[in-house]
DNA sequence: GCTCCGTCATACCACCGGTATGTGACGGGG
DNA sequence: CCCCGTCACATACCGGTGGTATGACGGAGC
């Protein structure tokens, strides 16, 4: 039987995740004290150190929690059996719709490889929506859709475009007209690549 | 006559921004203390307060200072009268050479949003590279060289694709192969738009 | 020579991340 | 059913950091 005390542990670990989540993404990290933290969760300074080894790891575990997400929804928006062109495409939309969420660009894109240092962020995001990103390019190149071009610096460009497209769109004055240029630009450069694999 | 105290002043400002910009490209502006910064000036924090409004606002003096040189770089770059298309190509190589610069890499590119929030990043960018990369996209544009895409979220696109490319350069183990790698395929993406501007 | 202002040094404060230590609740063994 | 060890926190505290208040020093101008 599942004890009681497991209950608690895993609850205010969590309100401390949620917690460091909401004010990292609105404040960002160097401006959010880990008083403010714990004043959230409903909780002190003694438990955030005891289920974390300091305020950078809780930083991994909010962005953790983001980038799990994430990647439920773009894994469902490439799945299915259709051609990889349509999938590639259907996960260019669900990428620029992610990173108009303020937490996945704010913690993600901004603040992760500041933060946790772009060494140990680069590794993170294998696991993550980089890793999507790269297995679709892969498979984009596999079904001889684009041109055969180096797979980890195409993934990591494709991913920079998206990322600088979505922050395009976040401070834009008109943001349903700057979503629609992103996504028609990034198609047009795909489809340049596609024409090249053609010709 | 120019006041030879003019000249310390002068002199003081330059080497506590010097000093702001080795620490901040070694450690990063988190890891940078006030201290640290004026002791590697030879000064004390009453100098450092007299002359900047804070450590954010010598961050801005110091970032200025690389963009100013960077600015210079590939200013140089993309002159003369030969080809749009060229000159464009040009300016892809020197900007990637700009992108291994470690003051560069941190300050601009990955500190600059945090620190100084995204959107004066933004701000500052358009007098800068960035404004660089905006009006070479539009001269190629102009030059009928590439497809109509919308200038402001192509080059914004464009602008991260390039500094994820110098990202993955400098993170890999090979930076000579991945620079080559990721010249040939920024090339190839403006390839694509280009035959489909012909086409 | 006296004053004024620019230029910095010194001393100090509030706050933050992190640590050391205390304490009460839960759950297993007798 | 009670007792006690241990886990899950709370409390109190420390060093360091960004920022400020104040004063000293020295050249410029009258």
């Amino acid at each position: 039987m599942r004890s009681r005390r497991v209950d608690y542990t895993e609850s205010t670990r969590a309100a401390l995740v949620d917690s460091a989540l909401e004010l990292f993404t609105r404040r960002g990290y160097a401006g959010t004290s880990l008083d403010a933290i714990v004043t959230g969760a409903r909780v002190t300074k003694g438990a955030l150190y005891h289920h974390f080894s300091g305020k950078q790891a809780l930083f991994e575990a909010a962005f953790d929690l983001v980038e799990t997400a994430a990647l439920d929804r773009l894994t469902a928006a490439v799945a299915g059996d259709g051609p990889a062109w349509e999938r590639a495409l259907a996960g260019v939309e669900a990428y620029v719709g992610l990173c108009l969420e303020p937490s996945y660009q704010r913690i993600v894109i901004h603040e992760g490889p500041v933060v946790m240092g772009w060494e140990r962020w680069r590794q993170a995001e294998e696991r993550f929506s980089y890793g999507l990103v790269r297995s679709t390019v892969a498979a984009l190149i596999e079904a001889g859709e684009i041109e055969r071009l180096p797979l980890e610096v195409t993934a990591r460009i494709l991913f920079g475009a998206l990322s600088a497209g979505a922050e395009a769109i976040a401070g834009s004055a008109d943001p349903k007209a700057a979503a629609a240029d992103v996504t028609k630009t990034i198609v047009a450069v795909l489809t340049g690549m596609r024409r090249a694999a053609a010709g």
